[in-house]
DNA sequence: TCATCACATTGATGAAGATCAATAGAGCTG
DNA sequence: CAGCTCTATTGATCTTCATCAATGTGATGA
């Protein structure tokens, strides 16, 4: 089995974070990997789990590096990103808190992940995680569960790449991300954005100019408002005419 | 449990499927769900199968519907795709011979299936299924592994889909499906084409005119041949440096 | 064999978004 | 608070691909 490899230079590191307190207290555990598991297997992924911080833009693992660790994302936001050669890049997902990194669990890792802010995570050794999910089946289909989720954003996301205008883009993707802050602080209108513009033009397949003009056109048509790392969705119901699926 | 199912109208039923003969013979077995599973697992999955045919164009499922069953692809070629309101549809894959249709078990479809050819299919009740995953752990192991190939191969796709001219989309496009096909039958420059150019712009981001304009220049500069019903990869460097990631 | 039909190809033009360029803020640091 | 840097915004122009339109081709069937 592999040693843990810690992700380069995490700020804080918490040997002991195996006491059973970490788990317990967890803010997203009922968003995470770990909710719908019994005590019993909570305690086992518990053992496993090594809790690490990270600076602001700080890489968390590398696109074609071996893998040797799987993540769940505590606290801070990241983004998932594929570079081509030419260094053109593509963004395939930000993860919030209690999201988890690591669900198609190949030998190399196929994309590199770096933090938006100040972050944290458990962090979980990726032999031994596979292990457990082997003999602890609970574990394993929520994994499956996850992973069938996660495939079906994708979908969504090719949808939005391949077939909407910039504008239905821009609608779309602050509409999720509101969506997914709801689930994690309840917000109903604020979607706080801690990723860039350009961030936003490499997920949607934009330019950061387009994806400028078009937060400006929404914001005109009075449909959401730029407030300081974020915005606010004034009109749902246009915004969703914009993005209907 | 919900019951069985039946698609719209196949071709042919074999209630007695059941037989082990089915699964024992089954030519994608190695490609498919069915691989790497014990005996028994694999009988108490035939217990559940159906053997099912359907006529080219016919739809498997649609969108939106409440699902019933999961698929196991045994011959022919299918379309996944999903419509927005005004008729812009995104294909989000193709599946050949030995490709699992339920990966993601949620409640109502997210996307249509549409056979490309006369085709055949294992048919199984998704509720029945899900509860074999359930029990049979090697089943779920494999369906889990399968779902983190497919979020990969959606990963790459957004890539594609976002960040790539059209020569690139269509050179990536042909190198990934000729790929597929070498697991199935083998052939290394030869690439069936069973769907339309419509399809493969639907799939691609592009318009049948672009897909058919780049055909013609990369069978102009000699990388490919356009032969009936496919494409011959004369020059698979140059596609690849066309489609590098 | 020819008519029909669906699909593919090719050409001409247009528009969405990219690119190039300049300016404006916002956050840091000395 | 001035100066610096990084990011966002806005404007002008250009390119790629979409759109509109015509023609070609291969399969099917009378």
């Amino acid at each position: 089995m592999l040693d843990v490899q810690a992700p380069d230079a995490p700020l804080t590191l918490c040997p002991n974070s195996n006491a059973s307190s970490e788990c317990a207290h967890c803010k997203v555990r009922a968003l995470s990997v770990c909710s719908a598991l019994e005590a019993e297997e909570l305690a086992a992924l518990d053992k496993l789990a090594r809790h690490v911080s990270f600076e602001k833009h700080q890489t968390i693992f590398a696109q074609g590096e071996a893998s040797h660790s799987v993540f769940n994302i505590t606290s801070g936001s990241v983004r998932l990103f594929k570079l081509l050669p030419d260094g053109r890049r593509q963004i395939v997902g930000f993860a919030l808190p209690g999201d988890f990194l690591g669900l198609s669990l190949s030998e190399r890792n196929a994309f590199s992940v770096e933090t938006l802010s100040i972050a944290s995570a458990c962090q979980f050794p990726r032999a031994a995680f596979s292990e457990l999910a082997d003999a602890k089946p609970h574990l394993l289909r929520r994994l499956y569960d996850m992973a069938g989720h996660e495939l079906s954003l994708a979908q969504d996301q090719m949808v939005i790449l391949g077939r909407r205008t910039a504008e239905e883009k821009v609608a779309a993707f602050l509409l999720g991300l509101r969506k997914r802050w709801a689930r994690i602080d309840g917000s109903t209108v604020r979607a706080p954005l801690p990723m860039s513009r350009q961030d936003i033009g490499d997920f949607l397949g934009l330019t950061v100019e387009t994806v400028s003009r078009m937060m400006t056109k929404l914001a005109r048509d009075k449909i959401i408002v730029i407030v300081p790392d974020g915005v606010r969705l004034l009109d749902l119901a246009r915004l969703e005419a914009l993005a209907e699926t």
